[in-house]
DNA sequence: CGTCATTCTGTCAGTCAATGACAAGTGTCG
DNA sequence: CGACACTTGTCATTGACTGACAGAATGACG
């Protein structure tokens, strides 16, 4: 096979090169305002080439989130079989979120995507593609069948999109916590039901 | 003023046919396939035109996403004080989906909405755009204020996100019931906790 | 009614993302 | 080395979107 060939090697750099020259000008210049051409110039390859590597410029953008689903789903596969699902779901996004707040390009695309519209809708594409996969470990879990017990599904919904979107929505509203701590905090709501009761005195008139 | 001046008619009117046009457009052909030429042509109005009412293409595919949300803003304020927040908030999502299912247009962009990847995102934008709005009256409903209280941000996010979500996957999965149908149970579901024990019983070897 | 300012629209030119087709270069393997 | 597969660059094209400017429609007012 060709596991460890000139060829494979050279891709590999190339797509690495082209992510970190990513990134690099994202955070210089933002999202919106750096080029595919400006990419693939850094790099030396062509603007034609930078396509064949990523499908297209959020995909470049977002190959950093993928890799966090993927870890998420690891760290969750990871965790102690007694453990209650919501808890297992809380350690592993919290774990992943831990290790990302560590990493310098990770904590720069984490401000990128939550300040480009473009890049926030594109992470949530991102995480619906991969809810079936999150779903079916939520299921395997549980012992049921992800594919007519709905339960694996809405919270694998919520892990992927309730979760992060709350986590951004405290931050722009002046939440300076570490991203970890909003994590588990909302893992706890949640855990805790969101059955809340009305108010109970009537305003007064 | 100009509230009925002829201007604003005349406006009114092109915004409309856009719309309508867009729609028959979407649906005839997929909103890939379809150009913003061909909606301005439809409508006879130059391409540039187009753009100084909506901002993008997919703006007018989520114009009616966004009158939903306004919708379900609207239901929720009207539903009776002593209720849970969770059960006011299925019973207004429940009410605007409802409506939705029975009106054509609505019906058959629903359709066109989860089956673009592109749509769903933007969706997803559109939602998190409104999240603050939703957050205030949740918040006003529970008698706490929402840039302390994390609840009401976290329960928007879940009404949001996760509830849609969860029933575009469920939709894929093969269940075919009413979309009103499917949120009632993803609201059962969030409000009897998500804290599911891990299976029991280890698995043979 | 005529004039002027405001507002709306069309035309034009241009940028950028993305894709298909073809040719030329580079690695792989017998 | 030489046939072959894979990768890349070049070229051309489409489609979304924007800025600038000119002209038409509209509304306000004397």
């Amino acid at each position: 096979m060709d596991t460890v060939g000139l060829r494979q090697r050279k891709k590999q750099r190339t797509r690495e090169a082209l992510i970190e020259a990513a990134v690099a000008l994202f955070c210089a210049n933002g999202y919106d305002a750096t080029t595919v051409d400006q990419i693939a110039e850094a790099v030396e390859v062509s603007p034609r080439t930078f396509f064949r590597y990523f499908t297209s410029k959020q995909d470049i953008a977002l190959s950093l989130a993928d890799e966090q689903i993927t870890a998420m789903l690891t760290a969750f596969e990871a965790q102690p079989a007694g453990l209650p699902v919501l808890t297992a779901m809380r350690q592993a996004v919290v774990e992943v979120v831990r290790a990302a707040a560590a990493s310098a390009p990770h904590g720069r695309m984490r401000d990128l995507v939550s300040g480009s519209p473009a890049l926030t809708a594109a992470r949530f594409e991102r995480g619906s593609a991969r809810l079936d996969e999150v779903a079916r470990l939520v299921g395997a879990r549980m012992g049921v069948d992800q594919a007519t017990d709905p339960r694996p599904r809405l919270m694998a919904a919520v892990a992927l999109c309730a979760v992060p979107t709350a986590v951004d929505a405290w931050r722009s509203a002046g939440r300076d916590e570490p991203d970890a701590d909003l994590v588990e905090q909302a893992f706890d709501l949640l855990a805790a039901g969101l059955d809340y009761p009305a108010a109970e005195i009537s305003e007064p008139r």
